[in-house]
RNA sequence: GGGCCGCUAGCUCAGUGGUAGAGCACCUGACUUUUAAUCAGGGAGUCCUGGGUUCGAUCCCCAGGCGGCCCA
């Protein structure tokens, strides 16, 4: 290594150099800077479980010995004595180490060691002066070096950017946010647990599909190389799940991502993680009744209570939620901002509710028809003030091309959504089965294309033939398991609750050695 | 896409048209039951990037990058 060379070489900040030289001094005697493995007989939490309220005096009595291994988060040095406070990611628990208790070289990798190091510690259990459990090191090996510095053991991390690009080093340090993901694991096992009682089988379906339906969104795009087909990442599993009921499967569920081409927000993140469940023999009233049992269920599950706190609100998942007709919303919003009465019929007639959507400052395009328009004005008046559980259903048929009409109104489909802190938390209906209205409602769509809405539905051919067998009565329904986990987390931002959400990337400004070690990608057909 | 805000030491943050500071972290010394350990001393910076104005820019102006919040 030649010296002045490259005098433009950022220096390295004296930290790095300190923790690379105090690898070096350990290689130097002998230690094993990266060794194979290590046994321990327990976990941090394992101990802390077991111990965290055993007197001082029942563990002097109990000579109870562990070996342990962890992340090292906190160094008090004594000259000759040291306590290190050492974390398994979930727990932590303090470590006793002074010169008379360790052999020599023992206490040269513990006079050695920096925060961020892996160590692992054998030891007896006892409890310091100021009843603090801990272990007594009786012997220490060096497992794994940090070289980089943590943030601060009283701030942590909170520099979002950082948190969201560096989550290991988020969970490192924040144990707030280790405990998100926690619950969120909760989340998932509680709803599976919910719908496997209840008979559903859970499948996986495509994440690629060559027409991307099921919902109205933009996808993503790519591109299958020996088909030379194009192909889209899913925008939602619906209509693979329907086939299955088609199949017999007559209870479906599957938890997993779609992928939505559009803006990222607090409520928004490019892949999502969706529940959709598809019940036979079920309507969509039926639905409101399940959602509010596996709502109120995975919070009791989740967070121990069926009250959650969001912000300043104080959300109840205790059935039954309000329920709302869309229009009903929307007729009794306009009349209280406009203060001029308006009727539910006026909102089925395109001139009407396009006139107050504009008193209201939208604009109507003019290929919008009145369900449309309708459903903007929700968005727009109504959406944010529903912060209970509120079910809003009965949506005009123009925006719902998959939902069953209403027998008793053919521009009203059995379909509710409900909403939770001002956010769409589920969306459900009763699933349209009649093949032949369906191919005239993808005709609609298809139209709606063509004038340059790209998210309208497209054409599935297959998709129709699949309703030709014969689809049952059946009710589906999608949970937005993303803003859930943040309802039951009081996270303000979705980024809070997925490990590693989508951002611009950026030079990680590194130490010049991060190339590709993969293979050279496949040179690119088109 | 629009508006507003942020970017300064490893982290959390002050600050200034004249080459920058605190706490934690780091280094040296003292210290064998501490709890944000303590005490004494010390080192550490591309003030996001590029251009402009200026004798002089981290600061003012313009453009860009990344992020946040709000709106669409």
């Amino acid at each position: 290594m030649s010296e002045s060379e490259e005098p433009q070489e950022p220096k390295d900040n004296d930290q790095l150099v300190q923790r690379r030289a105090n690898l070096a001094a350990l290689v130097e005697r002998g230690v094993p800077p990266y060794p194979q493995s290590f046994r321990c007989t327990d976990t941090v939490s394992a101990i802390v479980t077991a111990h965290g309220e055993t007197g001082g005096d029942d563990l002097d009595t109990a000579q109870i010995h562990a070996t342990i291994a962890g992340r090292i988060l906190i160094i008090r040095s004594f000259g000759k004595a040291r306590f290190l406070v050492i974390s398994d990611g979930v727990s932590r628990l303090q470590v006793y180490v002074r010169k008379d208790a360790l052999s020599e070289r023992d206490f040269e990798i513990a006079a050695r060691l920096d925060i961020g190091d892996h160590i692992g510690v054998e030891g007896r259990l006892f409890r310091t002066r100021t009843n603090e459990l801990s272990v007594w090191a009786g012997s220490l090996e060096f497992l794994a070096k940090c070289l980089v510095p943590l943030p601060e053991k009283w701030h942590g991390l909170t520099d979002i950017e950082t948190r969201y690009r560096q989550r290991y080093v988020d969970l490192i340090v924040n144990p707030a946010s280790r405990r998100v993901f926690e619950t969120r694991a909760r989340v998932l096992a509680a709803i599976r647990n919910f719908l496997v009682d209840r008979g559903f089988l859970e499948v996986e379906t495509p994440m690629m599909h060559a027409v991307a339906g099921g919902a109205l969104a933009r996808p993503f795009t790519t591109h299958h190389n020996a088909l030379d087909m194009p192909l889209f990442l899913r925008i939602a599993p619906e209509l693979y799940l329907k086939r299955l009921v088609v199949g017999g499967v007559e209870r479906v569920f599957e938890i997993n991502r779609s992928f939505r081409n559009e803006g990222i927000s607090t409520q928004h993140n490019p892949e999502f993680t969706m529940l959709e469940f598809y019940q036979a023999y079920t309507g969509y009233l039926d639905l409101m009744t399940m959602t509010e049992q596996m709502l109120a269920t995975v919070a009791r599950t989740a967070t121990g209570g069926e009250e959650i706190t969001v912000g300043d609100n104080t959300v109840s998942f205790t059935a039954p939620f309000r329920r709302l007709r869309l229009r009903q919303a929307v007729s009794e919003a306009l009349t209280e901002r406009l203060g001029i009465p308006v009727s539910e019929d006026d909102l089925r007639r395109r001139e009407t509710v396009a006139a107050l959507a504009t008193q209201v400052g939208l604009e109507p395009g003019g290929d919008q028809g009145a369900g449309k328009i309708t459903v903007d004005i929700f968005e727009a008046l109504c959406e944010r003030a529903l912060i209970q559980p509120t079910f809003i259903h009965d949506f005009p048929t123009e925006v719902s091309p998959l939902s069953k009409q209403r027998d008793d109104d053919p521009d009203t489909v059995e379909r509710f959504e409900l909403f939770v802190v001002g956010m769409e938390l589920a969306n459900a209906f009763s699933e349209l089965n009649d093949p032949v209205e369906q191919r005239r409602r993808f005709d609609a769509q298809l139209r709606d294309r063509e004038a340059g809405d790209f998210e309208a539905h497209e054409m599935d051919e297959d998709y129709i033939r699949a309703l030709e067998y014969g689809l049952p009565p059946t009710a589906g329904e999608g949970v937005g398991i993303d803003r859930l986990v943040m309802v039951l987390t009081d996270s303000p931002s979705i980024r809070d609750v997925i490990l590693f959400p989508l951002m611009r990337p950026k030079d990680v400004g590194g130490h010049g050695d991060h190339g590709d070690h993969g293979e050279p990608a496949e040179p690119d057909p088109s």
